[in-house]
RNA sequence: GGGCGGUUAGCUCAGUUGGCUAGAGCGCAGCGUUGACAUCGCUGAGGUCACUGGUUCGAGUCCAGUACCGCCCACCA
């Protein structure tokens, strides 16, 4: 696909031109505005010579349906893919699809189970068919969801796994590792997953509670000949199936009770068959009863006793979990079935000493949820510890920097005790290893393109592995794969590699990230294949339970689209989202989403529909502008400066909700407020203010809610034309903060009125004036006299009080049945003739003498501690100064009201 | 067994170099105006920041310990 830098405006353009309909519609909003984003090439507009920022995109579900977590990781990267974008950063976001080979092999065999049949009846090409049906419809769908939740991803791009470029990589990865002899082909103790049939790695098994019992079973002792004793050794198992894999039993060499049995012969119960006592350290002299049957064949601690011992390894079960023909009688049985008839006989024979009930750890596939079985076989490794070194050195030195940073520590305790990893799988779907067997010589060729020979023998009597590799060993190469590697040459990989920030769960670690900083390392000699990795953390359900669909707590993130509209869902997620913590996803979280999308439609059709014909929208002078508008645009910019700062530092949260506060607290409930009366007045003035505001505003916001920012921006770029000629939202510019707007004299000052008309409104409601009626009011402005004065018009309507008389010193107030409130800025007094009660009025103004007091004590006593004023840094103590003189004006004030009262 | 996180208003959570008179959303109570918004506005109540001790002029914030909750890792048969 060929980007053009700029965006076509018929396009991009709304449809009814700037009117805005009352109600904020979303899905229609969020339909158009999309097909104008990928109609206009606007995803990757490309700036030669800018910096370059590439995200990647962890794998989707490929069972097609959107998880909520997986939203909340689009939201996060789309809102920095934006934002980078807009600071004219050269963003690459490719968004990707893993090929998820366990669990997509799981789903077409369930399928073909359904039909009653099983894969090896319609073979491998027609099994791959349906998978490839599934999976590109699976796709397409995850393309869809991504245009709903507004991702501005560029699908056209995007990096597949299983796609015939991944394929090379892939095979060169695995020849390279194997000329360097880092992967090996070994008979090991795996963990086999009984029900998908395949080997897992470690990682992949998860550990569960349950509830089992702890069978101490007698192995009898035995004589030269080879023939059971009446003396017998008392071994605890959890596993009594297992015990025609034993082959031996093992004691702690310091163990003094079974000292002397070390060398003699026991029974193997239920088989005649003698095994050996050994001594190894393995054993835990207070585990169990201290003696542990060694069954190398079917336990990992077992297996490694019987290499250092020689032990000779049974395998008890076939590959679906029933039990062979080793296992004599209980041959063809189900490994419970087989479990319940061994401890039967096993009692009958009189060689049970007793059952306990014991909970432990049990292994089960992370995809299929079955038991995983421990059993040898022949599989394909690689050799970790090579890799795993460079790794763990590239996060130890910060080339690779975590946030939040703690979990530098987990990554680097798992790699400092990495096992070599199990690669091959025992299913179809998923590159298959690129190993050939040669029938004639027994040697193997490993091929980056199929051969057609064999490399030692020259005989084309050659095979391939029937095996595939695990998923991760692709989705390893990703940062570098997808961008065109193996191709050195290729302009994306010199461009982009490495990328800035990969983002995904902290629950991904293990399996994702650290294969790509090994395998990445590995074949980009050494350079990193990213430089932050951003762990978000998991969505929960409202109950803090984990999401469940079958409890009925999962939010499907479609259907909460439908519900409150995209920007909703993505405000809720990217509002409750701080690096590496659980947050909690419910409708109030969404129903604020869509509130404040509904606040900012609102207030900024109504910002924008003041605009008429002929208005001069550019900002004058600050020094000329009222106080009202310096505040606001001093605020604008100290939040815009803030946001900076907190998205560079990945705390989208805070970064979302400052802007969510000035927007709606400050500019809506008081700047559009108190902009309303000077323009009611025919005071122009007000509407560049307005319309600039509206516009920093949406600019700010567009990266966490992108369509209705979009939608309303077009609106305003009709009346007021970018200044770079965007035409859209996504391709313009972020703006800046002008810290020479920052003025704080005009925020105390207006401040100040925010307080009289506050303090009005409180007595009001305390006083129970109806609502509509307009009162009389004085305003004692101290210092803050001029603003008053200034804005008397907006706190006359703000207030709804008339005739107000803004006064300089309380003198120039009654004091006489007039209800005061004395603030640190100065006062008000509301003359009540009717409502007024002077006993009330001593008892409030007593309750609040007390607080005052209080407080000028508490600072009294800080500023006399010698200490305090001694080491306390100047700023701080002259803060608590300034703090003593207003509040003993205020409780001056305070105890002349009272006075007054009488 | 080892490690990590959490404990702040009725609920969900902010509070990132110690200076706080501890904030927000939702909920709750009261009142509803002025043609942007009832998906709204205004006002209010509500917290000994889990507990104990320490460092400091000063601790929600730092240190040590305790309790409870959650998560991860680990070959206790």
């Amino acid at each position: 696909m060929t980007t053009e830098p700029t965006t076509d405006a018929n396009e991009m353009a709304p449809a009814e031109g700037i009117e805005m309909s009352t109600a904020y519609h979303p899905r229609s909003v969020e339909q158009r505005v999309y097909a104008g984003w990928e109609q206009s090439g606007a995803f990757r507009p490309s700036r030669p010579g800018a910096t370059p920022f590439t995200i990647i995109q962890p794998p989707p579900n490929l069972t097609g349906e959107l998880h909520v977590g997986h939203a909340l990781t689009t939201a996060v990267e789309d809102a920095l893919v934006r934002w980078h974008r807009m600071k004219g950063d050269d963003t690459l976001w490719l968004p990707g699809v893993d090929h998820a080979a366990i669990a997509v092999n799981a789903i077409i065999e369930r399928q073909l189970r359904e039909q009653g049949i099983s894969r090896h009846d319609i073979g491998r090409e027609e099994f791959l068919k349906r998978v490839w049906e599934f999976v590109n419809t699976s796709r397409s769908r995850i393309a869809e969801q991504h245009r709903r939740l507004g991702a501005s991803a560029d699908w056209e791009r995007e990096a597949f796994t299983m796609d015939e470029a991944r394929e090379r990589a892939v095979r060169l990865t695995f020849k390279k590792l194997y000329d360097d002899g880092l992967i090996y082909r070994a008979e090991r103790l795996i963990n086999w997953d009984p029900v998908s049939q395949t080997a897992v790695s470690d990682i992949e098994v998860e550990y569960e509670d349950v509830e089992s019992a702890f069978w101490h079973v007698r192995y009898p002792i035995a004589d030269d000949e080879g023939n059971p004793t009446d003396r017998y050794v008392v071994i605890a198992t959890t596993r009594p199936e297992t015990i025609p894999a034993d082959t031996a039993v093992a004691v702690n060499p310091e163990d003094d009770r079974f000292r002397d049995l070390v060398g003699r012969k026991v029974i193997v119960p239920m088989t005649g068959r003698a095994v050996t006592v050994i001594a190894d350290e393995a054993v835990d002299i207070e585990g169990g009863s201290g003696a542990l049957k060694v069954t190398p064949g079917h336990d990992p601690v077992d297996f490694e006793i019987g290499e250092r011992h020689g032990l000779e390894i049974i395998n008890i079960l076939n590959l679906d979990g029933t039990l062979n023909e080793n296992a004599g009688q209980y041959a063809g049985l189900d490994r419970d079935e087989g479990r319940r008839r061994i401890v039967a006989d096993i009692e009958s024979a009189g060689l049970l000493e007793k059952t306990e009930p014991y909970t432990h750890a049990v292994g089960h596939s992370e995809r299929s949820g079955a038991i995983i079985e421990p059993l040898v076989s022949l599989q394909w490794w690689v050799k970790i510890q090579p890799l795993a070194d460079p790794a763990i050195e590239a996060v130890k030195d910060g080339r690779i920097k975590f946030v939040p940073e703690r979990f530098e520590r987990t990554y680097l305790h798992w790699m400092e005790n990495i096992r070599d990893w199990c690669i091959s799988r025992q299913i179809w779907w998923g590159h298959r290893i690129p190993v050939w067997y040669c029938e004639d010589c027994e040697a193997l060729t490993v091929g980056i393109t199929d051969p057609t020979f064999c490399e030692s023998c020259e005989g084309s009597n050659i095979t391939q592995d029937e095996d595939t590799l695990d998923t991760w060993f692709s989705s390893g190469l990703w940062p570098h794969s997808t961008l065109g590697w193996p191709d050195e040459d290729a302009e994306d990989l010199k461009r982009f590699y490495p990328t800035q920030v990969m983002e995904t769960g902290y629950d991904i670690i293990f399996f994702w990230v650290a294969r790509m900083i090994m395998l990445s390392l590995y074949n980009m000699d050494g350079v990193v294949p990213f430089e932050h990795v951003y762990l978000h953390g998991l969505v929960r359900a409202a109950d803090g339970s984990k999401m469940s669909k079958s409890k009925g707590t999962a939010v499907d993130p479609l259907g909460a689209v439908d519900q409150y509209g995209s920007d909703a869902l993505r405000f809720a997620l990217l509002s409750g989202t701080s690096p590496g913590n659980d947050q909690r996803l419910s409708d109030e979280r969404l129903e604020a989403g869509r509130n404040f999308a509904n606040k900012l439609w609102n207030a900024s059709r109504f910002a924008l529909g003041m605009v008429e014909e002929g208005d001069d929208l550019s900002l004058p002078d600050p020094a000329t502008m009222p106080v009202e508008d310096r505040w606001v645009l001093s605020r604008l910019n100290q939040v815009n400066q803030n946001v900076e700062r907190l998205t560079g530092r990945f705390e989208l949260a805070e970064a979302l909700r400052q802007t969510r506060d000035f927007f709606w607290d400050e500019f809506a409930d008081w700047y559009i407020e108190v902009a309303k009366v000077r323009v009611r007045a025919d005071d122009r003035t007000p509407l560049p203010v307005l319309v600039h505001v509206v516009d920093r505003t949406l600019r700010m916001l567009h990266p966490f809610m992108p369509f209705v920012t979009e939608e309303i921006w077009q609106r305003l770029a009709a009346i007021a034309p970018d200044p770079d000629g965007a035409e859209a939202l996504i391709v313009a510019r972020y703006p800046e903060a002008n810290t020479a707007l920052i003025d704080e004299a005009a925020e105390a000052s207006f401040e100040a009125v925010q307080e009289f008309v506050r303090a009005i409104r409180n007595i009001r409601a305390e006083k129970r004036v109806d609502a509509g009626r307009w009162i009389e009011a004085y305003v004692v402005g101290g210092d803050a006299v001029e603003s008053a004065t200034a804005l008397s018009d907006a706190i006359e309507q703000l207030a709804r009080v008339r005739p107000l008389h803004v006064v300089a010193t309380t003198a120039e107030a009654p004091s006489e049945g007039v209800v005061t409130s004395v603030l640190a800025v100065g006062q008000v007094a509301l003359p009540m003739a009717g409502l007024f009660d002077p006993a009330v009025e001593r008892e409030r103004i007593g309750k609040q003498i007390a607080e005052a007091e209080r407080e000028v004590g508490g600072i009294e006593g800080k500023l006399g501690n010698e200490q305090f004023t001694a080491r306390a840094p100047a700023d701080v103590a002259q803060r608590e100064r300034d703090r003593l003189e207003t509040a003993q004006s205020r409780l001056a004030g305070l105890r002349q009201s009272l006075t007054e009262l009488g």
